[in-house]
DNA sequence: CGGTCCTCGATTATCGATAATCGAGCACGG
DNA sequence: CCGTGCTCGATTATCGATAATCGAGGACCG
């Protein structure tokens, strides 16, 4: 992928097109709310406009953008609604995650989940936040990974849009370092290879930070609407 | 948002072939394994290429159907494995459903789960395995739509495809009866507003069914391939 | 006789152009 | 002034055609 922009060889172009625009957007470069024109997509990449068109359908069924029939694609602008909402589904899955990983993972797994620990720690000492969230994305998906199960995984890689945003959201009321050593308790639990106990700590960790998020909503059985309304990202 | 429009927002093509194709793979004219030829569609429903292309990869983002660069679509056939792998992430995510769904759901959505049972009773009664089906999953997206999270709806969905071949697989070991009764100990916990039950019913169910189908595996702390290795479906 | 290389039909990936649709801005009537 | 309807530029949806790629089968060589 080293050659320039004149020339995308290799691969399936809709994948190197949605692999760039991915990039694009994880760095902010097409800002939440903002449209991607497939005209100007095309133009810059010097494509045609059926596999513009293709990449961004993945990237939307990936949830990272949105369409409308006639209207185009924008990225999405996860609402803290959809964000409240995505943490008893991630809970639940990281949950299953932890369990199926913990009689399987190997000392290497484990050794790599101790890497990124400690990349985490190096970039918090940077404060890179960036950095951080590659790190504590790559814990995770290490962990799903470990656990051997493609479906499963596939499910959860499909909620990295709401991830990201979740973990940048969060990191606003949580200091970088809570988030960073949070983690070391599920490493211990899978050391031990406990599933229950595991898949416990998975649980607790996105919990606790849900609830951190979003006070007493999480949890609560009435539901409160205007404590979330009134929050909409103005862009 | 809905649709300013009112309502009236039809015709897409790549919709409506989507629905179509999916309906044909649903009933079964296209097999799972088979190929699906995008001239072959093109021709049949006097469309262009690109609208054909961009319902396949719905479908795809669906779990539906499986493509390869340069080597087209084809039907997915969902092995044992991929079953075996769907029931602890479904039964999570039935359990945030339940979970959810108690303290909100309504009279109205109570009679509906009320209707698809007595449909499954009937199709039962006819031995119509396809309504069965459809009811079934009915059942269980109604209990998902009242649980009021737009992101667990979705998510669910995309297992659709699994779920099905799941179901009719199921069948061949428990009789349809079971399966159409075992709804009611969901709804009864669903009509008494209780969170936590309601949770734990829906969890049942689909561990139940996970454990007919294959056997002591699912519940099992340590592996035993062997087991689920042979089992490969040779059609 | 077995294996490798090449050719060819079938199919997918991409292109450039056209038709359909949308939303903003402007003229017009009240 | 204010709302209504129309026109127009911008953009998306679809089309028809071309280039790239794949897999099967046959020719060729050892």
């Amino acid at each position: 992928m080293a050659d320039g922009t004149g020339g995308l060889a290799r691969a399936v172009l809709r994948e190197q097109l949605r692999e760039r625009l991915l990039a694009r957007i994880l760095d902010g470069e097409f800002a939440p709310g903002e449209r991607i024109v497939e005209s100007h997509v095309m133009k810059e990449y010097g494509v045609s406009q059926a596999p513009v068109r293709e990449a961004l359908r993945d990237l939307e069924a990936m949830r990272f953008v949105e369409s409308f029939p006639h209207r185009g694609v924008r990225v999405r602008l996860i609402s803290e609604r959809e964000l409240a909402e995505m943490y008893p589904v991630r809970a639940a899955l990281e949950e299953v995650a932890g369990r199926a990983a913990a009689p399987l993972v190997g000392d290497e797994t484990l050794a790599l989940l101790d890497d990124e620990i400690e990349a985490m720690r190096a970039a918090t000492r940077d404060d890179d936040v960036h950095a951080v969230l590659v790190h504590d994305a790559r814990f995770h998906e290490l962990v799903f990974e470990a656990a051997d199960n493609a479906l499963l995984l596939d499910v959860w890689r499909s909620l990295h849009a709401e991830i990201r945003a979740l973990v940048t959201y969060t990191r606003v009321r949580v200091g970088l370092t809570d988030i960073v050593e949070s983690h070391v308790p599920i490493l211990q639990a899978l050391r031990q290879h406990d599933p229950a106990l595991a898949g416990k700590e998975m649980r607790h960790h996105i919990e606790h930070f849900g609830a951190l998020a979003f006070a007493e909503k999480t949890r609560t059985e009435h539901d409160d609407p205007e404590k979330i309304e009134k929050t909409a990202r103005p862009d």
